[in-house]
DNA sequence: GCCTTTGGATAGTGCCGCTATCTACTACGG
DNA sequence: CCGTAGTAGATAGCGGCACTATCCAAAGGC
């Protein structure tokens, strides 16, 4: 396959496509030619990959980069894996985490998953990220929303739970390429997707709840 | 207080304050002179909302301005306010929705919405979403991820009833400024930290899962 | 043979969220 | 009453990002 033919059938366009070969998203087709080369169906599925990532996840073009890597590095499992892909997915630090304040609610964090048993590697992104989130809360007096913060842990765990299964029943089920290659994308495209879908299902919920409890005032 | 303690207050630079003026994200200050004027508690509390509709939601400056529009119209009520805040943290659309497969998916979310017993509004954004998503997923045949949709929507309407539980109590219970405002910013800060939450904590859930399933092969 | 397509390289575009600068005016300590 | 610091308002600029446009020489293919 050359280059028409992949645009055609993923659906981004030439130019953008020669964008991700500069930019290391797409490895280089087999040359066969000075001015030639030829792409195959893996080149068509790291496209939609890359595609699912930036359009889906709002990953940037660099963290996609990163994420690919991991994706084509051997050396990366087991969930050293999730790293990488939390890591792509968290966006950049949002204010400062010197504050008094913010430690407070680092604290808190600490104390959710002390008190769930979760084994987190302290240095786990996603501690800080959730502190971030509690600090705003505070200062926005959204208390209500913190006292519940056990209901969105077990939400959190159920799916969780979901997710890595999904991994693990994919790996065993095999599929195209290398299994681990192909476990590597799951857990990425997985992390990617399921926070989509979580976050849409919970829009829905939101309204049908609300439309129940509320009543119908539209 | 004027713009300099107004600056120092909120932690935003007095450029970047006199930017937001301009785009109508924060109201103008009561006048006391030619150029001078003065800053309410009001100011410095809308300008932490922004911070979070932007650092933590992610949201655009101009789908900013549209949701504290909506804060500020007391016409808007009830559910129709869960609309405007979804409209805003809602992404712009992925891809095309034109394709066979794609309203397979959307079909597929009718179905859960069915199956749940869901009142939604037929043109809420969020089932086109999720039909992204779906869409995404089938591309990638990602499909245990979807079989296992319930489970999402499990926890979705687990949060759910928590976060209308919360705007419920919080209307209750008073605050600042009048109930319904304060009722609107708690639906929209409400969505916007709640996802952010989760999404956090699906990330621990995810790693504590992992650790305990497949063990410490760091 | 000749028009189309390709790989490769370089430069440009449009948007977005600020940031810098300027001017004229005001507040305030001394 | 002076001098310095702060302020409103307006305009212009900047840096990053994700593409997009253009050009060239060399295949491809009928």
């Amino acid at each position: 396959m050359r280059m028409g033919e992949l645009s055609r059938r993923s659906g981004v366009s030439v130019p953008t496509i020669k964008y991700y070969l500069r930019e290391g998203l797409l490895p280089a087709g087999t040359a066969t030619g000075r001015n030639q080369a030829d792409y195959g169906d893996g080149h068509l599925r790291r496209l939609r990959v890359i595609r699912v990532l930036i359009d889906v996840g709002g990953v940037s073009v660099t963290a996609a980069r990163e994420v690919l890597a991991a994706i084509d590095d051997p050396d990366v499992v087991g969930h050293h894996l999730l790293g990488v892909a939390h890591h792509a997915v968290a966006p950049a630090a949002r204010g400062r985490r010197d504050t008094e304040q913010w430690r407070a609610a680092r604290a808190e964090v600490d104390a959710v998953v002390r008190r769930r048993g979760w084994a987190i590697s302290p240095d786990a992104a996603a501690l800080d990220h959730v502190a971030d989130v509690i600090c705003a809360a505070r200062a926005l007096g959204l208390d209500e929303l913190l006292a519940g913060m056990d209901t969105y842990a077990d939400a959190a765990e159920l799916v969780a739970r979901h997710d890595i299964d999904t991994v693990v029943t994919r790996a065993q089920r095999g599929g195209p390429g290398d299994e681990q290659a192909l476990m590597v994308e799951t857990v990425i495209t997985g992390t990617v997707l399921g926070e989509s879908l979580l976050t849409g299902l919970r829009l829905l919920a939101q309204e049908a709840t609300s439309a129940r409890t509320l009543g119908d005032e539209r």
